[in-house]
DNA sequence: GCCGCGAGGTGACACCTGTCATGCGTGATG
DNA sequence: CATCACGCATGACAGGTGTCACCTCGCGGC
């Protein structure tokens, strides 16, 4: 019997994912969570054989919780099921060593066979990114990654200059450099592009 | 036997959503889509009672189905789940007539009975929802929506002026009136704002 | 006919933005 | 010790942006 621990947000698909695995006859959910830090709890309590976890979720993503989990040393493989296939997601999944990673694009049937095969110890990827996950690292440097949150947010290079403690123009230097790197025309795009790869 | 069709474009939701409501003894999934335009096959083909539809969807919106089923004059009654609480999404969707609007984040038993008071005639709007419908009225022209949306992917004036055929200026006085409206600082912060309320 | 109105446009001004060259510490590396 | 890279900063310039006052043209109401 393997037992599992769900975590993802949105209650529809949580409570819907819930039953679909609990029909399985090998499968047992032990506890469902709607964030991170629940889910957390709830791998401490019934130390499960695998954690099915979306990526983002409020007050801790599946990442941050897979991160976690691996400085645990919990026994726990994480299988990681998202809505996006953000390449800089694969990439930092795998750093946080995830067993599984699979999108919910996908067919339903393969998550139960994706948690079964993550439980024998394989690693499950799905195959539309495998190839693209190594494809494009992120470029940004920190400062870059949190100037470019800031810039997405509508703020200007004053108002970021403020809230971060550095020069005006420091702040148009960082982002210039993002934009560069990224091949955008402008603040705006940049963001953009580096939300869509995963990479904010 | 209520006949329904299911339009969602996420597989795993989709397919989830099928199994449970097929566990339903008064309940049958006739066809299920992946977007708007496909579900308006399915309906001319199977004429169901009830339309079960997501908003975001690649092809065609929910949105755009609800209006397109009224125009057709289709019997069947439209019910939108969604991930999205924005007040906007409510106002069109209840413009469009449709006979039910719930979240994604409400729990799923709440899907069925959902289903079960549409077909009925009822009204099912998610409570959380229905005081701020009319609370906030969209107060944006076509124009500036639609130079909104092409600022928000990065472009500059000069090159929202060349894609709309207007002159820059007047680009800038549309910005600067949607801006104003919003009481947003600058056009990036306005684009935000204008699609949290479910005006873009 | 003419009045008003709204869509679209012009021009000007202060400020923000993107780009680049350049400088100054500090800590690592030879 | 020298120097080299790196983080942070400055200054200057062209061009984009936000704001405002004002113009024009077409159209429906009176």
């Amino acid at each position: 019997m393997l037992k599992l621990v769900l975590a993802e947000d949105q209650t529809m698909l949580r409570e819907a994912l819930t039953s679909l695995l609990g029909l399985e006859a090998d499968i047992e959910v032990a506890g469902a969570a709607s964030n991170g830090r629940e889910a957390h709890d709830l791998v401490r309590r019934h130390d499960p054989d695998v954690v099915v976890t979306d990526i983002e979720m409020p007050d801790m993503t599946g990442l941050e919780l897979a991160a976690l989990l691996k400085r645990d040393g919990a026994r726990a493989r994480v299988l990681i099921v998202t809505t996006f296939d953000r390449p800089g997601y694969l990439r930092r999944a795998l750093e946080a060593g995830v067993a599984g990673f699979i999108m919910k694009d996908g067919p339903s049937a393969n998550l139960a066979d994706a948690v079964r095969r993550v439980a024998a110890g394989e690693r499950v990827i799905a195959p539309e990114l495998a190839t693209r996950a190594w494809s494009e690292a992120d470029p940004l440097t920190d400062a870059e990654r949190r100037l470019l949150r800031l810039a997405e947010a509508g703020l200007e290079s004053p108002a970021i200059a403020e809230a971060t403690g550095l020069a005006r123009g420091t702040v148009r230097n960082y982002l210039h450099s993002a934009i560069s790197k990224l091949g955008a025309a402008n603040r705006v795009e940049a963001a953009r592009l580096a939300r869509e790869k995963g990479w904010l």
